[in-house]
This record gives structure tokens, sequence and C-alpha cells, in this order.
DNA sequence: AGCTGGATTGGG
DNA sequence: AGAACCCAATCCAGCT
């Protein structure tokens, strides 16, 4: 199956061989002229082994080797090389992606300045990704035709292996190698468990999501048009308007309308709609919300993104700037509520819903070491220990001081409350007041594992060194005054956004090895349709900053719960090390995913 | 025709 | 209810 492509033939036959000399610890994958080559790597990052894979055999080489040594896979793009391997029915343990890894090296404060990965221009270019909704592999794989080769980064070996050793020599020479060793392997967890997501999908009845529309909506036009309650508050709304030909979809149309009628909005949102007595608001609120339900989340979405009893968006990791995962098509991350009824476990399956309650407060109490506030998080609801402490009276005093003092509210009960939280935990407020600050001055603040947020852009920058010159104007001074408070907010948040990203990625990471340990269940009981790798085992279905639902087994379901509670555990340990801070979950054992 | 930005509503 | 942070998707208006 293999053959050299350079020198190194005896060291290669002894790795291959499975003999005296060490497993290679990376296995470098990447391209030339002529095809898929790989590069085994030693402990040291010393190339020991080079090796051609022949055409068409990859699958099978991967599986090999896998089996062989468990490496860490070294690629440039993660769904470009693991989509199709998963399809192929070959998983990976770990990995390393050096496109997303290379942008959190390049940004972070903790890697020396002069560091050579920050120069690597080519290794910039954001992802060429976003397969189609049609589930098919991403056809640019192999593909030698180099129509979009610059788009992306580069999957060449050579390319590979220079930037790979660029990444362990800023890691090794930075102020804190173990933290950003983790933050790595996270990300690179990550990346792996993104595509798996896609691969398994989630299980999703749409017969059910049908059933909802259909209640809601009214029967299915068959020739097209507006299903019958959606048309019905349209002739109510225009019927309050005395205009059967009033635009409802046109914003500056409808507005002009309401005027027409007396409704003196300033726009058409619901908040302000609410506040006004008019028979044409009750209809017109009704009409607003199933227009946006037919629009968004319809007959047309469930064709397009639900196939064979699977959702399957394309999960972005790190879309966001504080490391957080966006999804680009389906709208993965903000599926209404009221759909989550179609969540359906397959037969004999079961799902296990999981949420952390308030992540991010936890994340910054163990962040800041502030005990006090760790302790009125300890095991139950982290509101309710602030009330006991005394800090704030209600429940829902404490929950908008906390949300007010992570976002930098100023303004309103928030901003009223914030000073006595800082009374009572001044290590945890000082933490994210520290990280206005320097935002407000311009600088960049860093996550507890490294990531670091990215400097102000060139006009912020000039709109603050002109608000100090002499002949400055007024509005220039409040403009900059303005901009300031808004990158102090985005720093104050970002640290503790970030952060809670971390712990997320480490519990998903930690709950994916756990699933993939538990022994596969025999093919009887198999869930074909959640792909060849994962029809008989427990598999991660839909992640959502702080929340995980796991398709499994009715028959390891109680298990699964269990992995996740103990990979929580596991992820704060990961992080904060022996700090007494605790993430309890709300855990459900359920056929659908529908709130109960 | 295709892009951009605003408005709105969904998510954390 | 809002405010305050991070978003995506949709539709429309206005532009090139």
């Amino acid at each position: 199956m293999e053959r050299a492509v350079s020198d190194g033939e005896t060291r290669r036959e002894a790795v291959t061989a499975g003999g005296a000399v060490a497993q290679p610890a990376w296995i470098v994958m990447g391209r030339d002229s002529s095809g898929i080559i790989a590069a085994d790597l030693d402990g040291d990052g010393l190339e020991v082994a080079r090796t051609r894979v022949p055409a068409g055999e990859l699958d099978a080489w991967v599986a090999a080797r896998e089996a062989a040594s468990g490496p860490r896979w070294v690629w440039h793009d993660t769904p470009q090389w693991y989509t199709a391997l998963l399809d192929g029915g070959v998983r990976v343990a770990r990995c390393h992606d050096l496109r997303l890894c290379h942008a959190i090296l390049r940004g972070s404060a903790l890697v020396t300045p002069t560091a050579s990965v920050r120069d690597a221009v080519r290794w910039d270019a954001a992802t060429p990704i976003a397969a189609e909704s049609s589930g098919a592999p991403a056809p640019t794989l192999f593909d030698l035709d180099g129509g979009t080769a610059s788009a992306g980064p580069p999957d060449d070996l050579d390319e590979a292996l220079r930037e790979f050793s660029r990444q362990r020599a800023a890691i090794a020479g930075s102020e804190a190698p173990s933290r950003l060793r983790l933050l790595t392997a996270a990300e690179s967890a990550g990346a792996l468990i993104a595509v798996e997501l896609r691969c398994a999908g989630l299980p999703w009845d749409a017969a059910a999501h049908d059933r909802i529309l259909t209640d809601a909506l009214g029967e299915r036009p068959a020739g097209g048009g507006q299903p019958a309650r959606l048309a019905a508050a349209a002739a109510q709304v225009r019927a309050a308007l005395g205009d059967p030909a009033a635009s409802l979809d046109s914003q500056p149309k409808l507005l002009r309308s309401l005027h027409r009628v007396g409704v003196l909005v300033e726009s058409t949102s619901r908040w302000e709609l609410a506040e006004q007595r008019h028979p044409v608001v009750e209809p017109l609120l009704e009409y607003k919300k199933l227009s946006r339900l037919l629009s968004a989340n319809g007959w047309a979405w469930l064709a397009e993104w639900v196939h064979d009893g699977r959702f399957r968006p394309v999960y972005v990791p790190a879309g966001v700037v504080t490391g957080r995962w966006a999804s680009s098509g389906g709208g993965a991350l903000q599926l209404p509520r009221q759909l989550r009824e179609a969540v359906r476990a397959d037969p004999g399956w079961k799902l296990v819903v999981a949420d952390v309650a308030q992540l991010e407060p936890r994340v910054l109490a163990a962040m800041a070491s502030d005990t006090a506030l760790s302790e009125a998080a300890r095991g139950r609801d982290l509101y309710a220990g602030i009330v006991d402490t005394g800090a704030v009276a209600t429940r829902a005093e404490a929950k908008v001081a906390i949300l007010g003092a992570m976002y930098g509210a100023t303004t309103g009960e928030s901003g009223r409350l914030v000073p006595r939280l800082r009374r009572a935990y001044p290590r945890a407020m000082g933490l994210v007041d520290d990280a206005a600050r320097i935002g407000e001055d311009g600088g960049s603040v860093t996550t507890w594992l490294g990531r670091t947020s990215p400097p102000p852009s060139g006009v912020w920058a000039t709109a603050q060194s002109q608000a100090t010159e002499a002949e400055a104007s007024e509005a220039d001074q409040t403009r900059a005054r303005r901009w300031a408070r808004d990158r102090g907010r985005f720093t104050r948040n970002f640290v503790v956004q970030g952060t809670a990203a971390e712990w997320a990625l480490a519990w998903l990471a930690d709950l994916r090895t756990r699933l993939a340990d538990m022994p596969p269940v025999t093919t009887a009981d198999a869930a074909p349709r959640s792909g060849r790798v994962f029809a008989t085992r427990p598999h991660l279905a839909l992640f959502l900053h702080d929340e995980v639902i796991v398709h499994t087994p009715a028959a390891y379901a109680d298990e699964a719960a269990q992995a996740v509670a103990d990979a929580a555990a596991s992820a704060a340990r990961l992080l904060f090390g022996g700090f007494p801070i605790d993430f309890p979950l709300e855990v459900r054992v359920v056929d659908s995913a529908a709130k109960a």
C-alpha cells in the first residue's frame, strides 16, 4: 500500500512494520503535483518517513494508520480532509488543524511578537468552505484543476510541514505553552466535531415539522400562495388598515399605512407595536409571527435542509471572533424553540439534551479566582446564590446585574445594580472592568487559554488620536468617547465569552472521546441514517454554545447522560485545575427535544 | 443583475 | 421592556 517518494526507506520500513522505532507522534497530510503524500514525524517533530498514498486508497490507508498508532493527524483544513474520510467510514481520534491554529497563534498575545508564525501570510486566508446543502462531500477536495487553489490555505505537503514547524515553535516559545497546547488541541477537536456533527446530523422528524407548520399557518396550499391562517391574519390587518391592497412585507409601506390610521410608531418592531392600542396591532403581530415562521423555517427550509430524517447544517468553528462557533446555512444556531418538537430520536434511540446553567459567570468566577462568586455558584442556581449572600434582593436583580457586568451596562436597572456586585465580588468584577479599560485604551485582551481579541481598526485608532488634538471638534470628541466605550464593552465581554467557548470546546472534546469509547450496538439496533461511523454508537447531534444533544441507542442513554456530566467536570479540571467551581448541567433523556 | 445596508426576529 | 455582548437569515430599498 505504501511506497516511498524520497529518502529514509529504512526508517519508513521500521515505522510501518510497527517494530522497535516509536510510532509517529504526528502524520502530516498534504499533496504534491501527483497526489497525496503523508509525512511521519517523531515526538521531536523530525520527519522519519514519507509515504505516497495511492490514489483511491486514502480511506483504507488512514484507517490502518489510525488503528496502528493513533497519531495526531496534521492537515491544512479539517473539512477538506475529514468530510470524505467520514463518508468513507473512517473516524480519527485527534488532529491538528493548521488553519484554525494559525489564526489563534498569529493573534495570541502569549506568542512572542517575532514568532515566524505571524508572517506566514498564505495561512491567513479565510476558509473556502461552506459545503452545499445537498450533503455532497466538498467537491474541491482533491480535484487538480486548481481553479480556486489560491483562495484558501495551502494543502501542499511542504507548506504544511513548514507551517506546523512554525506553530510548534510559536507554542514552545510562548509565555504559556501548556495553555496554547490545550487551546490548539481543543480547537482542532472542535474542527473534527463540526464535520462529524454534519455527517451524523440532527435527527429530524419532517412529519412533525409539517404538523407544527400546518397547525400554526394552516394547510399548505398545493399551488403555492399563502397558507390559510397567514392569509386570514393578513386580511384582518388590511381590514383594520382600511386598505385591501396594503403591503405588509415592506417596512416603509407598512409604516405609512399605520400612520394613515393614526398609529404613530417610529418603526414596525414588535416592541413598539405592542405599546399601541389599535385594532390593527393584534392581527399584525400575529401576521408577523406567522410570516416569520413561514419564511425562516417553513416548508422551503424543510425541503432544503432536511434529508433522510436528518438536519445537516454547516458548522463554522471559531466563526465568531471570540472563538464561538458560527454556522453557515440552515441557521443551526438559531432554531426557534417552537421547532424543537421536530427533533426526534430514531426508533430504539434516545436523545440526551444537556445544557450548562449560567456558563459565563461561572467561567468568570474561575478566571478571576473569585471564591466569593464561586461559592455563590456552588452546586446550584448562581443567581439564587448571589441573593443568599445579600448582595441583591431578588433573583431577577441578580441576573440583570450579572449580565450587566459582563456586557457593560451603564444605564437602567442593570447599571444601578452593578456597583453592588463590585463590592460583593471585587475580583470577578475587577477582571471584566480591567478588560474594558484595556479595550477603551486601544489594547487587546486574552482569554484564559490564549485567544487574543483583534486590535482596533485603523478608523478607530485615527478617531481616538484626532480627538486629542487641539483643533478637535466637540463632535469628534463625543464620537471618539462613544467608540472607546463600545470597544471597552467588546473586550469586557470577549474575555468571558471567549473563555466560556474554550470551556465548551473542552467539554465537547472530552464527551466525544467518552462516547466513542462506548461499545457499539449490533446492526439490528443501528440507526443507519446517522452514517456509517455513527450508526451503531452514541454520537453528538447538536452543539449550541452551552448545550449539546447526544443521539444514543436507548440501551446506552443513561451512560451517555453520565458521560455528558463527567465531561463537564473533566473540562472544569482541565481549564481551572483545582479551583472550586461547579458547572451544573440540566440533563434530560427524551424522545423529543421539545422543552418539557 | 447583483451588491450592500437597514430592519426585523430568531438564537446564545 | 429596555439596555448591554456575540451572532445568522430573511426581505426590502437603494445603489451601481
